[in-house]
DNA sequence: GCAAAAGTGTTCTTCCTACACCCATGC
DNA sequence: GCATGGGTGTAGGAAGAACACTTTTGC
C-alpha cells in the first residue's frame, strides 16, 4: 500500500471500490464494537474500522465475509449493507467509494487470537475513540440503523448465544433503545411473539435462583416474516 | 463508451462506480416508473433505468442529481440510497459497482421536451417492461423500500403536487400499499397527524361538489420527526 | 434468614377497525 | 332531480403502558 500520509495533494486516478465493516457484539450489558489500530502507513496507529478493498473478481458482499472472516474466524456471520460512503473527498489518499456493512456476532463465538493477532479490540459503544475519515459516521449511522431496524425485526438474536434468558434478552434491548424496559411487559411481548422455546435448562450464572434459558425458533420466525409480523417492543 | 455487446470474455481490469436511478412518479392513480430505450451500443434498443458513471472528482450523490437533472430538468428532488449493486458479474461488460438511487418526483414538474429528447418514457408499475442488467430487481427493491418507508416517513408528498386533496393523497397511499383504504379512517389518521394545512380552495376537476386543497406543513413536520413521529397508516 | 434476581396479573388508556349516511354541485 | 364523488361519527376490541409483590436459593 503506498503511504499518502506525507503528501497533502495525490492524482485522483482511478476510482477504487472498498467495504468497512460496523462489527457489534453484546457483552456484560452492553454494545460493543470491534476497532482496530492500523499497524501500517497510512495512518498507523489510528483507530479504525475493519475494511477492505472490493477485488475485481468478488461481489461487494463477499469482499465484507471476507474481511471478516479473517478478524474474527467466523463465517455465515450475520451482516446488512449499511450505506455508501461517496464524497469525493472522503479519502484524501485514494478517490475510494466505501459500502459499509454492519454485522452482528456473539461474542463468544470469535476467535479470539486472530482478533489480537489483527490488532483488534472491543470498545464500548459509548467510548468508541476517535477513528479514522468517515468512520466514526458509520457507527453513529450503524448504530441508528440497528436501533430501527430491531422494532421490527429481531436482530437482538444475532447478538446473543444460541441459548439466553429473557432477562439477557431484556438487557440487550436496554443496550440498544437506551433506556430501562419493564420486566413484566417486556416478557409478556417477547413470549406472546410465539418465537422462543423454553428449554429446561437454568443459567444460574446472574442468580441464585437462575433464569430458564430459551433457544430461538427460528422456522417460526421465518413463517411470521412472511405473513408481515411486526417486533416492535418499547 | 466501449461497445462490448460482441465480446463474451470482456478482461476486466478495472473497477467503475455507477449509479442508477429508479425514478417514481404519481399520475392517474398509479405509480409510475420512468425508463429509457437506450440510443447507444451496448444494450441499444433496450429498456433501462437511468444512470451514469460516477466521476472521479464528483460525490456519488452529486452523480445521481446530475443525472436527475439531465433527464428531466428538476433539481432538488427528493432522492434516497437504495442499495448497492455490487455482484462481480453483474455488468457483463465492466466491473462496475453500481449505486442504487431511488427518487420521488412531482409528475407535473419535469420538462417533458428534456424526457422525451432522453428517450424516457413512464411506464405504470405494473407494467414494467424487462429491463438490463439487474434493473428490474432494483425497481422491486426500490418498491419494496418505498412501501416500508411510507409506514413511518411522510414521503408520500414527495410525490404529490404542492396543493393536493385528501382523496388524491389516500389514492396515492392505495396505489403504494396495493390496498383500498377506509376513507373516514384514512382522514382521520392523516388529519390527527396535524401537518396538513387546509387552504381555502377547492379542487373541482376529479368532482362536482370539489374537494378542498391541502398543503404539507414542512416546518412542523420537522418538528414531529425529532420528537420521533410515527406515521403508520394502515 | 436475608439478599438478589426471576417471575407473575390487572387496570386503564389509547389507538385501530369496521361500518353507513348526508352533502354539495353540475348536468 | 339525480348522479357523483366529498365529507362526517361512533362503538367495540386489541394492544400498549403503568404499576408491586411473591418465589427461589446460595450464602
Amino acid at each position: 500500500m503506498v503511504d499518502f500520509t506525507e503528501d497533502l495533494y495525490v492524482p485522483k486516478e482511478r476510482m477504487y471500490v472498498a467495504t468497512d465493516c460496523i462489527i457489534f457484539g453484546f457483552d456484560s450489558g452492553n454494545l460493543k464494537l470491534l476497532i482496530f489500530k492500523r499497524r501500517v502507513k497510512p495512518l498507523l496507529g489510528e483507530w479504525s474500522l475493519i475494511g477492505s478493498f472490493v477485488k475485481l473478481n468478488e461481489d461487494v458482499e463477499e469482499a465484507a465475509q471476507r474481511v471478516l472472516k479473517e478478524i474474527t474466524g467466523l463465517e455465515n456471520v450475520f451482516m446488512e449493507e449499511l450505506k455508501t460512503y461517496g464524497n469525493a473527498d472522503r479519502d484524501p489518499g485514494f478517490r475510494c467509494v466505501s459500502i459499509g456493512q454492519y454485522a452482528l456476532i456473539r461474542i463468544n463465538d470469535y476467535d479470539k487470537e486472530l482478533v489480537e493477532k489483527h490488532g483488534a479490540h472491543w470498545h464500548d459503544i459509548s467510548e468508541v475513540p476517535d477513528l479514522v475519515l468517515d468512520h466514526n459516521q458509520m457507527v453513529q449511522d450503524a448504530l441508528a440503523r440497528i436501533r430501527r431496524k430491531a422494532r421490527y425485526k429481531p436482530i437482538g438474536f444475532e447478538l446473543l448465544p444460541e441459548k439466553f434468558t429473557i432477562p439477557q434478552l431484556q438487557r440487550l434491548y436496554e443496550a440498544i433503545y437506551q433506556k430501562e424496559l419493564d420486566s413484566r411487559n417486556f416478557r409478556k411481548k417477547v413470549l406472546s411473539l410465539n418465537v422462543l422455546i423454553k428449554l429446561d435448562e437454568k443459567d444460574k450464572t446472574t442468580s441464585r435462583r437462575g433464569a430458564f434459558l430459551y433457544k430461538f425458533d427460528n422456522k417460526r420466525y421465518q413463517e411470521l416474516l412472511k405473513s408481515g409480523y411486526n417486533f416492535e417492543i418499547s
